[in-house]
RNA sequence: GGAGAGGUUCCCGAGCGGCCAAAGGGGGCAGACUGUAAAUCUGUUGGUUACACCUUCGAAGGUUCGAAUCCUUCUCUCUCCA
């Protein structure tokens, strides 16, 4: 197994740490947030505006791949690098989440997961092997493992059960992917589940650290959860989870969830926040969210940030945004979007800068302290 | 001048004797959004001393136990004919 991460520094005052991620289209700096392409696109965006702000990773779905343009198209084009002309690297989600978030349209077995499409109703089956299959075809730097993803409040049978599906599906994967040999390019991440139980949690995490991924995700949080659930188990789950690679938390978030995986030493995280968000009228900025559609703003003369370089903060007005964003137009969603990866990009760097300085905790504090408006 | 249609809560618009403070849109306001079935969804939108009362369906008067709904007069708007 090739070794994709190397650990550059170590914060003296908590495990936050930066280090450098090794992939096939380049390396990229971490802790990093990646944004979310579900469809071969950021909503909103321009790949070439992505890749300008500074973003290096960003996120794919099988399962919506899949759906559309469909494996045939994607293979004609030899992936979805070539294909939506993103020239950077991507990391393609399993479609793991999907079985969960389209519960009422799935069914799990040992087997793997059958499920009806959302777009036409049209059956299908997901299993360990095909997962991957998919994930060489569209040419995933970094591919996930098909898990079973599971809200809060389950019982321990249920919960476990998921968690032992999970580890059998990961190791079908490992030795699919074993099988492809040099055809498989991509980096196969290994997902630790086992739901709000921390006997789970712990099984989990150490039957992936004895597996052969170059990386790992810690799935299964954010799902509905309370934040104090998700601080436990977020630290409880980091702490046995190994040092070695690479570790993700998927589907965080918003900077305080951010702040706090960065602070038990996570290292990658994508979320869907910052880019729906704006979308629905609502930017980030180091002062709080600001919710651009609020009558406020009618007549407010000032950019959504001092000193941000994102075309809204730099040509437009708070006016004029809150004015796109109550007349429904696209350029309000574009230009929010924008601005929301453009924040959190800079944020990362400011959370890298303080890794760097030995000084992450008191950076965390004082951010959120800000944010929050205290 | 003649004939017809119509004036409903911020706007459009339903209602055509009681279940109407009045459907449904829109707009406004508020809230949610965390591995994207989301440029989406939810709540709210006359007043108050609030499981009740008050004011409200162009205006005034009338019929009725009861009227946004029926009758009379007035007023305004629109369409057609002169």
């Amino acid at each position: 197994m090739q070794k994709i991460f190397e650990e550059t520094h170590k914060d003296a005052n908590s495990n936050a740490r930066l280090g450098l991620l090794s992939l096939g289209h380049g390396v990229v700096e971490t802790p990093v947030f990646m944004p979310v392409g579900t469809n071969g696109t950021v909503k909103g965006m321009y790949h070439q505006d992505v890749e300008k702000i500074g973003y290096k990773l960003i996120l794919g779905n099988t399962y919506h791949l899949y759906l559309r343009p469909g494996m045939e198209v994607l293979d004609q084009f030899g992936g979805l690098h070539a294909f939506s002309n993103w020239k950077h690297n991507l990391l393609t989600d399993s479609g793991g989440f999907q079985v969960f978030s389209l519960s009422g349209l799935r069914k799990i077995s040992q087997k793997g997961v059958s499920f009806q499409s959302h777009i036409d109703g049209s059956k299908h089956l997901f299993t360990p092997e095909k997962v991957v299959d998919i994930q060489k075809v569209i040419g995933s730097d970094i591919a996930m493992c098909l898990d079973v993803c599971t809200p809060p409040e389950i019982s321990l049978k249920a919960a476990t059960e998921a968690m032992h599906i999970t580890h059998s599906w990961a190791e079908r994967a490992i030795l699919h992917r074993n099988s492809l040999g040099e055809s498989f390019r991509g980096n196969l991440f290994g997902i630790v589940q086992g739901n709000f139980y921390k006997e789970l949690r712990k099984e989990s995490a150490q039957f992936f650290n004895s597996m052969e991924f170059p990386g790992i995700a810690i799935g299964g949080l954010s799902v509905g959860e309370t934040k104090e659930q998700f601080i436990e188990f977020l630290a409880y789950t980091a702490d046995i989870v190994t040092k070695e690679k690479p570790r993700y938390v998927m589907g965080i978030g918003s900077p305080d969830y951010i702040l706090e995986a960065v602070e038990n030493g996570i290292d990658m995280f994508d979320c869907v926040l910052a880019t729906r968000m704006a979308r629905n009228g609502a930017v980030f900025t180091d002062d709080g969210v600001v919710v651009l559609k609020k009558a406020i703003h009618k007549f407010d003369a000032r950019p959504l940030e001092e000193g941000c370089t994102c075309t809204a903060c730099t040509q437009y007005s708070r006016s004029y945004m809150h004015h796109m964003v109550k007349t429904g137009e696209m350029l309000g969603g574009m230009l929010a979007t924008e601005h929301n990866l453009t924040y959190f990009y800079r944020l990362m760097e400011k959370v890298r800068a303080a890794i760097a300085e030995d000084r992450f905790s008191s950076f965390k504090r004082d951010y959120l302290a800000r944010f929050y408006g205290r």
